[in-house]
DNA sequence: TGACAACCGGAATCGTAGTTCACTATAGTG
DNA sequence: CACTATAGTGAACTACGATTCCGGTTGTCA
């Protein structure tokens, strides 16, 4: 139903794939040390290759960052689909899965730094890794809030509304901001 | 101390006092509206006034900008310090000032996305009106805790950097981002 | 009212980055 | 080993938006 065309092609040329890899990685890492202004430039650079093979790759800017935001994504999920198979007290699982999607966020903030730049628009494009996230997400909520340790009347949306305040405290260099204190405060709340 | 220069200059001469006016506005209502990408060129339009005369009154977008999250900064203090005068129970006063504050917020949330984009390099050009909101925002907050009804952990920085994430939410326009919510969350949060 | 300094306007300039394209290189295939 | 569809390259092109500059305007003051 949401199958992309990619599917029906012919599988891509040894070099280009190893290329398409390069560049993700490229892109990652120079978004992760000047933020969202790096140029197209800097990502080929750092890739090794030129400039208009990483357009033969992603169309646009915003395409290459849509892509790395929903690896990060998959991350999440993946992370929260482990949680959901792990054993113990429910909330504390729920709160190190947080812990450690958090940890993850931090790894390029700058990812997340295109999150609220793009915005609406690149999350609109993400929306299965969004549902993909929050249904495991959803699952432990519900097993903590039935164990009776977690406020009943918080829902996956907060998760995500929460957790994006805390990264907002993490591309935020204020002074005494800390945002393994903010997430503490949060995780604290969350609590019964 | 840090008295600017302009005081020892002579008045500016009527016309350009009003564009100053004019400018600043304009710049208020254009940000609101279109948020941070907004050109120049809009400002000095909304403002009935050439790009010129907008460059004579601030040399660069970003000292603009700068000089409106001041202002902004200076409504926030105002209000803490008519809080600070208002009779009442304590955490009940400091909550309502969250209220009163996040609203200002709302009124151009674009300038919210001007302190997280420009971030710290603004910030650093408003030390003195943050060290303003901030006198009287702890005192608020002294006051609540010795009455024990808030949290005795929590510092002023720690009230920036929350809010700093309500803030975030409401840049946002994620499916069941409520902005208010994340306040009453935080509020529920720093209660005793 | 006259003179001039301060001010205004907005076309023109300049720098920056995203994107394209004409050409070259190479993996895959028979 | 040819042959060709794919892929790679980077100089050149473009669009856009901040900033400059200078001829014209206007407040102010004697």
């Amino acid at each position: 139903m949401t199958t992309t065309v990619t599917e029906h092609r012919r599988p891509l040329r040894a070099d280009a794939r190893r290329n398409h890899e390069r560049i993700l990685e490229g892109a990652r890492a120079v978004f992760a040390e000047y933020g969202l202004e790096a140029q197209i430039d800097d990502v080929a650079r750092r890739a090794g290759v030129g400039v208009g093979t990483v357009y033969r790759h992603f169309p646009t800017k915003e395409a290459l960052l849509g892509e790395l935001v929903r690896r990060k994504l998959r991350v999440f999920a993946e992370n929260a689909r482990e949680a959901l198979a792990r054993e113990g007290e429910p909330f504390g699982v729920f709160a190190d899965l947080l812990r450690r999607n958090a940890e993850v966020c931090v790894a390029d903030a700058a990812i997340q730094h295109a999150l609220m730049a793009f915005g609406q628009h690149i999350s609109m494009h993400a929306q299965v890794e969004l549902e993909e996230l929050n249904k495991p997400t959803a699952e432990l909520m519900a097993r903590a809030q039935r164990a009776g340790a977690m406020r009943p009347d918080v829902t996956v949306d907060d998760i995500s509304m929460l957790m994006c305040g805390v990264s907002a405290t993490m591309t935020q260099t204020g002074p005494g901001f800390d945002w393994h204190r903010h997430l503490e405060f949060v995780i604290d709340m969350l609590r019964r």
